[in-house]
RNA sequence: GCGCCAGUAGCUCAGUUGGAUAGAGCAUCUGCCUUCUAAGCAGAGGGCCGGGGGUUCGAAUCCCUCCUGGCGUACCA
């Protein structure tokens, strides 16, 4: 709708440049203005191409501005046309077209928004990814926010998405885990038993020994002597555990995978084909036993071990052997989402798919930066090692699925976030997350009263628009408007936030609405239209929430009227 | 040392990819419930966009440089 709107302004725009100075197809950008005494769009055309046309901006403009006011009285779109200061050139659409918006957003209803800016691209996303060694963190929730709703709003705009979670069974953490376990197995009948230095410390490793304990009861067996079996059936236990839980953690976080990647099944032919293949290219060579990687062709400090003095590929070649297994499962682009401490790791990463002839567009990668978790100010210390953190489990239970996802959909990905768990738990207009559902709880509510007062919403598309003029009505339609350039852009962005900034937006001006008008009234007509509007805004209320997977509620629960002291005083 | 991320109101952050007088929320202050939910609305104050240079009609945004904070810089993953 706003696509159209541009696009007739530029062919106008281009029109009047082309009969005053004969001069076709220059090009003119044509955005929304920021506010609204500049009108509803607006164009830099007069000040782009002074220095082409050698004339002054203002002077261009006047003429153009002249000419296009000539033909204004055909135009239905465009009330005025107006030249301001440096040179802009401001356009004001009449108000029908705006309250237009309000009837297509009722007939597309949970498709309002929903574009093919994708074209059905297929594109893996993965994230979360994780080292099994313990219930997954607060990062962990941050990237399933982000990685989630990313992907809903790719296919929102017409990719097809599959989302991927990676599992890292295979490394050397893997192995120090198995320790610790058995540690705490035997701590439990000896307690002088040593535990490993580098070991996991967390409690969660000596609740997993218990459990083995009743397994293993009266067998003995790993009290006596470790071997491969008993190694084995640990380490398949505790994997076993492990991933069931954080399974679970990002289920009950609402976030489905479409596969649980294992770094085990690339173990070994997949890792060998992936050597081969930079070896026959020319980018490895053997040094002290090892096997090495050119990375300095490529602008690295210095050249990348690939596979061990012992014989074992490193976690760099295995993502090599991974993502060049995601490249050929066939996928048009690929999105990572790493975590702060990967940093070197995706440079790297992106050389060897360069080396191994993969276009650099095809795979993105973005840190999702670290989170301090905040009490009453302060910050909480997290330790993975010492066995103190917080997990994405507790806080979710602290503060709930919806605020805990939204927090973490506010901000953009790369900057560092301070999570306030206390307003993230206060039940007011200060947390944002229930100022939307507030917002779209009202709108059900009215409804609902609507239903009661025997209204008839069903034939809702034949109102009487024209009884729309309020200047919060037609800010409404303004902003609902631009919903569909907001889901365009934050799908070419990767950039979730913008739907959770325009919702908060979109949420305040309909408080103020609702705040002014009235909906529900005796003048059947009016009511009509203004059922209209706000089944729009719920829509779009809804699906934006949807994006983000946070629930839109019929009705939020009413707090307690507090009374005020004095009364009782 | 090198690399990445950041530096915008007292605090936490936006800023539609270079536009016009830089915006929200929290905190502070002032008003608004006999009404479709006050979990709401309206209004006020609060700024050297880290500093300095450059690019041009125009810079919070791009380039250079310096300062500050966080993280990374393994034959760990």
């Amino acid at each position: 709708m706003i696509d159209n709107a541009k696009k007739h302004i530029v062919k106008i725009v281009q029109e009047s440049i082309g009969k005053i100075y004969s001069i076709s197809d220059l090009p003119v950008s044509v955005e929304r203005t920021r506010d609204e005494k500049f009108g509803d769009f607006s164009t830099n055309a007069a000040m782009m191409h002074a220095h082409k046309l050698k004339e002054s901006p203002m002077s261009i403009g006047e003429k153009l501005c002249k000419d296009i006011n000539k033909s204004l009285s055909k135009d239905l779109f465009i009330d005025k046309v107006e030249l301001v200061k440096p040179g802009f050139i401001n356009f004001y659409i009449n108000k029908r077209f705006w309250i237009d918006v309000f009837r297509e957003i009722a007939l597309a209803k949970e498709n309002y928004g929903r574009n093919n800016t994708g074209e059905g691209k297929k594109i893996l996303v993965e994230f979360v990814g994780s080292n099994p060694t313990g219930p997954l963190n607060v990062v962990s929730a941050r990237a399933a926010s982000i990685g989630d709703s990313l992907c809903n709003i790719l296919s929102f705009n017409g990719y097809d998405v599959k989302r991927e979670f990676y599992v890292n069974d295979a490394g050397e953490q893997v192995t120090t885990f198995v320790r610790s376990l058995i540690a705490r197995y035997k701590q439990i009948y000896n307690p002088d038993f040593k535990f490993p230095e580098d070991g996991y410390h967390g409690d969660y490793v000596k609740d997993m020994a218990k459990e083995l304990d009743k397994i293993y009861k009266g067998k003995k067996s790993l009290l006596d002597k470790i071997d491969d079996d008993v190694w084995n059936r640990c380490r398949s236990f505790y994997l076993s555990k492990i991933l069931g839980d954080q399974q679970r953690d990002v289920e009950d976080f609402g976030v489905k995978f479409d596969n649980w990647f294992r770094e085990k099944t690339l173990h070994v032919e997949k890792i060998n084909n992936a050597w081969i293949k930079l070896k026959k290219l020319g980018f490895t060579y053997p040094k002290d036993g090892a096997l090495w990687f050119k990375s300095t062709e490529f602008g690295d400090d210095e050249d990348r071990v690939l596979v061990k003095k012992n014989g074992v590929p490193t976690y760099f070649l295995a993502d090599i052997a991974y993502h060049l297994d995601k490249f050929n499962r066939g996928f048009d682009e690929a999105i990572d989402f790493m975590g702060p401490d990967h940093h070197a790791h995706i440079a790297r990463l992106k050389m060897a798919m360069k080396a191994l002839g993969i276009d650099e567009k095809w795979l993105d990668i973005f840190i999702v930066q670290q989170v301090n978790l905040m009490r009453s100010g302060e910050k909480i210390k997290m330790s993975k090692r010492a066995g103190k953190f917080e997990t994405m489990r507790d806080l979710v239970s602290e503060v709930g699925k919806d605020a805990a996802r939204f927090f973490f959909l506010m901000r953009t990905q790369s900057s560092h976030l301070d999570f306030d768990l206390d307003l993230a738990k206060e039940k007011s207009s200060k947390n944002p997350v229930y100022y939307i559902q507030y917002a779209h709880a009202r709108i059900c509510n009215i409804l609902k009263h609507a239903e009661k007062e025997k209204i008839d919403t069903e034939k809702i598309d034949k109102v009487n628009t024209e009884l729309i003029n309020k200047p919060e009505e037609i800010e409404l339609a303004k902003t609902l408007a631009g919903f569909e350039d907001i889901c365009r852009v934050s799908a070419i962005t990767y950039e979730p936030h913008r739907i959770a900034g325009y919702l908060l937006k979109l949420a305040g001006i309909f408080h103020n609405f609702y705040n002014k008008h009235r909906v529900v009234t005796e003048n059947k007509e009016l009511t009509n239209a203004r059922l209209l509007i706000i089944m729009s805004t719920k829509i779009v209320l809804a699906n934006g929430l949807e994006l983000l997977g946070i629930s839109a509620p019929e009705k939020m629960q009413n707090r307690e009227k507090e009374w005020p002291n004095m009364i009782l005083e």
